[in-house]
RNA sequence: GGAGUGGUGGCCGAGUGGUCGAAGGCACACCCCUGCUAAGGGUGCAGGCGGGAAACCGUCUCGAGGGUUCGAAUCCCUUCCACUCCGCCA
């Protein structure tokens, strides 16, 4: 959520913002609403003063036992009584209407990120590791003899529909085992703290990450109104909202591995083939939160954390900075890991490891005291994954398969597989 | 699901109709003393909103919403949440 007072002092730079978003300005509108706000807010507080004194002179009068006066008081008071009700209401309607409008705003783009309408115009910053070279045209994930039995879509259809898989036996245990690589490497070797949260929140959890009021087409609610996570940054975040941290507290930086649950509104047509693209699937999330000046750090600290766990299973990757017109709605500068799959012949999104700002913070009120004292300050927040364990099932067994149909398996992942090495054409673990 | 208790400032914790935005403690900041490793003293210190160049002023907030009253953290209603006991249960 933007500060109106930000908007008020420099509503020019407000619009140019969102012209970079691809947005009409909308700096006038809000301003013109803020004036007919703070016009209320002062007139119903005068209001209030107006009756506080006279409050104050009844008492006085009662005491002193004079009845006139006492009764022209009185009724001075219930008169500022009833004015004050009007404008107080009329002000919190102002105050709310203004709130929502900013609720639907964007994040404003950090200035060295990229300008542009649309994933095209992304902007690669790196690549790691050079894409084998296949002897034979190399095979989505769900066609490779050897995983096919152990991920079975007809099944999962049945019990749930499309989009959903049931994993079993060697490729259900490579799952597992990428999930607890990841989660060891970030605790041992990154210094996160794990953390096991729920997967369902209440909606103004939804609300301080951003994805409600306005993605809730995006995200599953329950009948008794809680939403299920579409990513583990929801809580992991949430989990400073409404506090004042001390400074030296920070950063704070978490990683869970949880459940994700997303309606995929919208993507009907898209990747509708294999685990890619799914309404319940696992990741391991990382969560940072900052101070202002520490955040852009630890922006590339998490990058590398993410690029950390492709580094470890060999898997080539490149690095891209999302462009203004395909960022996420809270995010300021976001840098997407993009995997190599063969069996597409592209990079495909992995990872998305975002910095935003005060926007969450704003809206979760997540304060931290700075050290010397002084006023609470919103904390900044920033969230990557770290990875998609699902997406990163698809591209070992992409990148491991071989011409018999078995699949060979990265290195880092056999302690993690009791020693076992490669996934036979036939489903087993060997 | 049944019965009960409770929600106060960054934290802990007093406060049961007016003099309370709120004692005390902790934490924190600055200063003094001491002189050395969980010593002492002093001062300051809630947050939001609005006005103001500023000093400062106004206003709201004691989980939330509503009510009683001239006046509510304190009384009443509703609601949310937490905890305890019982029941059920992975």
């Amino acid at each position: 959520m933007h500060d109106i007072r930000a908007i008020r002092d420099n509503p020019a730079a407000f619009d140019a913002a969102l012209a970079r978003r691809g947005l009409p300005p909308q700096a006038a509108d809000l301003l013109a609403l803020d004036e007919e706000r703070r016009a209320k807010i002062l007139a119903a507080e005068t209001a209030q003063a107006a009756q506080n004194a006279a409050s104050k002179e009844v008492g006085a009068a009662k005491a002193k036992g004079d009845t006139a006066e006492f009764e022209r008081l009185r009724a001075l008071v219930a008169e500022k009584k009833a004015e004050v009700a009007r404008l107080t209401e009329e002000a919190a309607a102002e105050d709310a209407r203004l709130r929502d409008l900013l609720l639907m705003i964007p994040n404003a783009p950090l200035p060295d990120v990229p300008d542009g309408p649309d994933e095209d115009h992304n902007v690669e910053l790196r690549r790691w590791g050079n894409p084998r070279n296949f002897a034979f045209a190399p095979r989505e994930h769900f066609e490779i003899p050897g995983v096919k039995p152990g991920m079975d879509f007809a099944t999962a259809a049945k019990l749930s529909g499309s989009r959903f898989t049931v994993l079993r036996g060697a490729v259900l245990r490579v799952h597992r085992a990428l999930g607890q690589l990841m989660l060891d490497t970030h605790v041992n070797e990154h210094d996160l703290t794990e953390t096991w949260t729920p997967v369902l929140v209440r909606p103004e959890m939804m609300l301080g990450t951003g994805q409600l009021p306005k993605f809730a087409e995006d995200s599953y609610e329950t009948t008794n109104g809680w939403w299920l996570v579409p990513t583990s940054e929801v809580t992991l975040t949430n989990t400073v909202n409404g506090e004042i941290l001390d400074e030296a507290a920070l950063p704070i930086r978490m990683t869970a591995l949880t459940q994700c649950f997303r309606s995929e509104a919208g993507s009907a047509g898209k990747d509708t083939s294999g685990m890619l693209r799914q309404h319940q699937f696992e990741k391991v999330e990382m969560v940072s939160i900052t101070t202002p000046e520490t955040s852009r750090a630890e922006h590339d600290r998490m990058t590398g954390c993410a690029e950390a766990i492709l580094q470890k299973l060999g898997l080539p990757y490149r690095v891209i900075v999302l462009c203004t017109g395909d960022m996420g709605f809270g995010a300021t500068r976001t840098h997407d890991l993009e995997v190599w799959l063969p069996g597409q012949n592209k990079y495909r999104e992995i990872s998305s490891v975002s910095v935003c700002g005060d926007f969450q913070a704003r809206r979760m009120n997540a304060r931290y005291r700075p050290q010397g004292g002084g006023k609470p300050e919103f904390v900044h927040t920033l969230n990557g994954s770290g990875l998609a364990v699902g997406r990163c099932l698809i591209a070992v067994l992409e990148n491991g398969q071989q011409a018999d149909g078995s699949v060979e398996l990265p290195a880092a992942l056999h302690p993690y597989l009791g020693g076992k090495t490669r996934i036979t054409a036939e489903g087993a673990l060997a």
